[in-house]
RNA sequence: GCGGACGUGGCGAAAUGGUAGACGCAAGGGACUUAAAAUCCCUCGGCCGAAAGGCUGUGCGGGUUCAAGUCCCGCCGUCCGCACCA
């Protein structure tokens, strides 16, 4: 038979076309068969996918498709997480309105995912803007409200003194306005709340069920939640003359035990005692403005120089009354902590050491290795962080001289309990989570603030609080502010004029249960409850480790809400979590310094040349693909090029899912070649025009026969147990190794028809092994070969044990754990045997003279190790 | 700053504590061709050697073990998250 080229252009659109109307990919909510919830994070429509998105998307449709194939019901959706800023940037710079550009970018978008010919079942396909969508959403956020899940309540926001608008951290930039340049300021406000504070033990405790999430991910949670077991105690106040105040500080701490180290007191600049203090001095109020333009962001605040300004006023010892504190404003404490106050122990914490060392204040050691002399021991610029508890002990520290740390903290913390100013406390890191956001292009809050009767609920029947579309962006700040029409309502309970809240959620929650919604997704309730009984929880979810603590973390938290009032029965959403590695690709610099786009340079021998200048370009190290160093590569460029398949392959190969790809040109190109020479051997055994007759081949004892079916059942057995486990790039390789073994075996002469069979055994196989990476070429080679119904409906192909056994071994021959000789025996040979054989082998007899053998391990088939001196 | 990960040939990588480098890419040599492309065959960590074989080698320094890329301790480097980006 002759072979043309493969053309996947006019190929993959019509297997596509093909697949759509037999309906391959919808799942069905009821059936006989074991159920696989498969799911990718949602994608964000910002009007183009990127190779990203087809790294993820791939993932998941390799393992819906190899799903399908063992007998699963499988679901596998897509929908669009649609809300977000963007958007909003899109109406104020290009003057479009946020849900046409949401809505023309799903569209495209739609397209792109579809020419990857992914296995998706789009008719369960919705965006997170959809009124319908977020109407369930407000609904069930007054239902949390009415079982005291929400709270209300006053917390810092970043607010732009120009453009009157508040920033989300990303949008300050070195403590300034990303638009104005403005140095930004820090403001008070009401906003809703989810106390998902109130669940941290549960989140924390539950993760031990979570077995097949990875360990990092469910690290990185346990540290965010942070648990600590800690003491709550006040300091008595003086003033700089020594009179007794009336305020008390109260201070959380984890390191009781140093207390006689203490050497300064440190609070918020938020904090009570500041405010109150900014009244009589400059200072404070200055570096209280300082801190603010700090911005709200965490890690702004923890890289900034530790600083502060004295408050006057003194925190008493409570063991020591000769000392007292002096009680700082610092802008490295954070005021949403413990009780937004500390007592700084220098010698044993880096921040206070610092903080210490640029204001002269104490550094008195008071935990020291044991046999230390007290007397001469000093601190320099690193604190001691005592990680070896059993080789230190107290110093310095009078009744908790010669303790352990745990003692010294037992005993402090009872001494504080029992003077009345001090209790144990179990703290946790975890923060409320803050749902309001000052902006149009999210989803309404469903309540109402009437003068009368406070904030009221909207009725259920009035849902969805639907986003007016008259709206502009020409002035800075949240358009539905300015809205009076839409603000202005009555108040549902005593009817009265009253005014819409304008504030919109934030778009962590649309993506907290998008993936129960999925199971029902015309449902009029949030949730069909059986519907998502049936399918979650998902099995297995595939996303960016960007997302490994919010993200999972606030999902967890909303299912549990849900089950709370009555919408799903289950705790946790997803069973087994993978988290994939980012895409990369080389940077390159023209000679002034710009970023040049891949698709400008070529290669010259050793050289990278700018096609359009000719002149020479700088190679950068490979990074994450983005638009501001302008190393993109477009999928629908790759696509149109190569086919959806190459790029699916290239994805998959070589680099472990989980780790970052490099994507290159030679890459795609490889993978490229790899799709035409699996178009030519199948095309070759397709001319043999033969079938197997089961029985004729597996009585057959030819070599070559049996050579090439064992490959075929390793291979299968291989990829099989690879594509479980998301080994994708292995599960190619063993790929690579058929297609090798069936090449070879097809360049033999005068082959009998016993051998034929069996290259179409490998051939059918093949092709039941690659169908889930390349599902196109699949389909083509299924109907060359004249294989019946789809590819993609075909049952996943089955090994024989029997043909994987061999009843030879090579066993390597070590001596004093080096390699020294390879021998074969018989599979399961005499331990005995084996010794005495090794024992005389020409290499092994070379090797040891002069030695004498003191012990020999044999381990069975394996190895044997002969240690000798 | 705090938290988390990663590090193996020229490159992407593989390796239940048991043969380091499977598989792929690139490179070099050869076959086919008028030529090129495509395809096919061979070589391919480093050093010594004609070969057999030997020495060395998994970021760096220690340790455990008959045996360490793998386990433990300490460094170095790179990347990700830090609560209003999604």
């Amino acid at each position: 038979m002759s072979t043309e080229r493969y053309n996947p252009r006019s190929v993959e659109t019509k297997w596509q076309k093909t697949w759509t109307e037999a309906g391959s990919f919808l799942a069905s909510n009821s059936s006989d068969k074991p159920k696989y919830y498969v799911l990718e994070m949602f994608p964000y429509p910002s009007g183009r996918i990127h190779m990203g998105h087809v790294r993820n998307y791939t993932m998941g449709d390799v393992i819906a498709r190899f799903r399908k194939a063992c007998g699963y019901n499988v679901l596998h959706p897509m929908g669009w997480d649609a809300f977000g800023m963007p958007a909003e940037n899109a109406a104020i710079e290009r003057k479009v309105h946020p849900k046409v550009w949401t809505y023309e970018n799903i569209a495209a978008m739609r397209d792109q995912l579809k020419s990857m010919g992914l296995a998706i079942d789009w008719s369960r396909e919705f965006a997170t803007c959809d009124p319908e969508y977020y109407g369930h959403e407000q609904r069930m956020f007054i239902e949390f409200y009415k079982a005291g899940l929400v709270e209300r309540k006053v917390s810092m926001v970043n607010w732009d003194p120009v453009d009157q608008t508040v920033l989300a951290n990303e949008q300050v930039i070195d403590g300034c306005g990303w638009r104005s340049g403005a140095p930004v300021e820090k403001r008070e406000l009401a906003q809703w709340f989810l106390k998902i504070s109130d669940m941290s033990e549960e989140l924390l405790s539950a993760l031990d069920t979570l077995t097949e999430w990875p360990e990092k991910v469910r690290l990185m949670q346990r540290n965010w939640i942070g648990k600590s077991e800690g003491l709550r105690f006040s300091f008595v106040l003086e003033d700089e003359a020594g009179n007794q105040l009336d305020d008390k500080l109260t201070v959380y701490t984890t390191r009781h035990d140093t207390i006689f180290g203490a050497t300064f007191c440190a609070i918020s600049a938020d904090h009570a005692l500041t405010r109150k203090a900014t009244a009589q001095s400059e200072v404070i109020r200055d570096f209280q403005k300082e801190c603010a333009a700090l911005g709200t962001s965490e890690e702004a605040i923890e890289r900034a120089e530790k600083k502060g300004v004295p408050l006057g006023i003194y925190a008493r010892h409570p063991f020591d009354e000769t000392k007292r504190l002096p009680v700082y404003a610092a802008n490295f404490v954070l005021i949403g902590y413990g009780e937004g106050a500390v007592f700084g122990c220098p010698a044993h914490d880096q921040r206070d050491l610092d903080f210490a060392r640029k204001y002269q204040l104490d550094v008195i050691p008071v935990v020291a290795p044991k046999g230390t002399d007290v007397s001469s021991f000093k601190v320099g610029n690193e604190a001691l962080l005592d990680k070896d508890t059993t080789a230190v002990q107290m110093v310095n520290s009078q009744f908790l001289d010669g303790m352990s740390v745990a003692d010294a903290k037992e005993v402090v913390a009872n001494r504080m309990t029992d003077a009345g100013i001090g209790e144990r406390k179990t703290n946790y890191r975890l923060r409320d989570w803050g749902v309001s956001r000052q902006r149009y292009w999210g989803c309404p809050i469903p309540f109402i603030h009437c003068d009368d009767c406070g904030v009221v609920d909207v009725p259920f029947n009035d849902l969805p609080v639907v986003l007016p579309e008259d709206i502009s962006f020409d002035k800075p700040g949240n358009p539905l502010e300015r809205h009076e029409q839409w603000k202005s309502v009555s108040c549902p309970k005593c009817k009265k004029p009253a005014r819409r809240e304008t504030d919109t959620f934030d778009t962590f929650i649309d993506s907290s249960w998008y993936f129960a919604r999925f199971c029902s997704p015309h449902s009029a309730q949030p949730v069909d409850t059986d519907a998502a009984s049936y399918w979650m929880p998902v099995d297995q979810y595939i996303g960016g480790i960007e997302h490994a603590i919010l993200h999972l973390l606030y999902s967890r938290f909303f299912v549990r809400a849900m089950k709370q009032v009555g919408h799903l029965k289950f705790d946790e959403p997803f069973k087994s979590l993978f988290t994939q590695g980012m895409v990369i690709h080389e940077t390159y610099r023209s000679t002034t310094g710009e970023w040049i786009v891949p698709a400008q340079v070529t290669r010259d021998t050793d050289k990278l040349i700018d096609t359009v200048t000719g002149e020479k370009v700088t190679l950068g190290p490979a990074e994450k693909m983005s638009k501001s160093k302008r190393n993109v590569i477009d999928p629908d460029d790759i696509i149109e090029q190569y086919g959806a398949d190459t790029a699916r392959w290239f994805m998959l190969s070589d680099t472990p899912p989980e780790r970052d790809i490099e994507w290159t040109e030679a890459g795609v190109v490889g993978a490229w070649r790899f799709v035409q020479r699996i178009w030519r051997l199948v095309g070759q055994v397709a001319g043999n025009n033969i079938s197997i007759d089961p029985v004729l081949l597996s009585s057959s004892n030819e070599a070559h026969v049996v050579e090439l079916r064992r490959s075929t059942h390793m291979a299968i057995a291989a990829v099989g147990d690879d594509i479980s486990n998301l080994r994708f790039n292995r599960a190619i390789a063993r790929v690579y190794e058929l297609v090798n073994a069936l090449a070879t075996s097809l360049s033999l002469d005068n082959s009998p028809d016993e051998l034929k069979m069996a290259q179409r055994e490998a051939a059918v196989s093949l092709v039941g092994l690659f169908a889930p990476m390349m599902p196109h070429l699949a389909e083509e080679c299924w109907q060359v070969l004249r294989c019946s119904g789809l590819a993609c409906d075909a049952d996943w192909p089955v090994h024989d044990e029997r043909l994987l056994i061999s009843d030879k071994i090579t066993l390597v021959v070590q001596i004093n754990g080096k390699k020294r000789a390879e021998m074969e025996f018989a599979k399961g040979a005499e331990r005995d045997a084996v010794e005495e054989a090794c024992l005389r082998h020409e290499n092994v007899v070379r090797s040891l003279d002069g030695l004498s053998v003191r012990k020999v391990i044999v381990v069975p088939d394996r190895l044997v190790n002969i240690v000798a001196g």
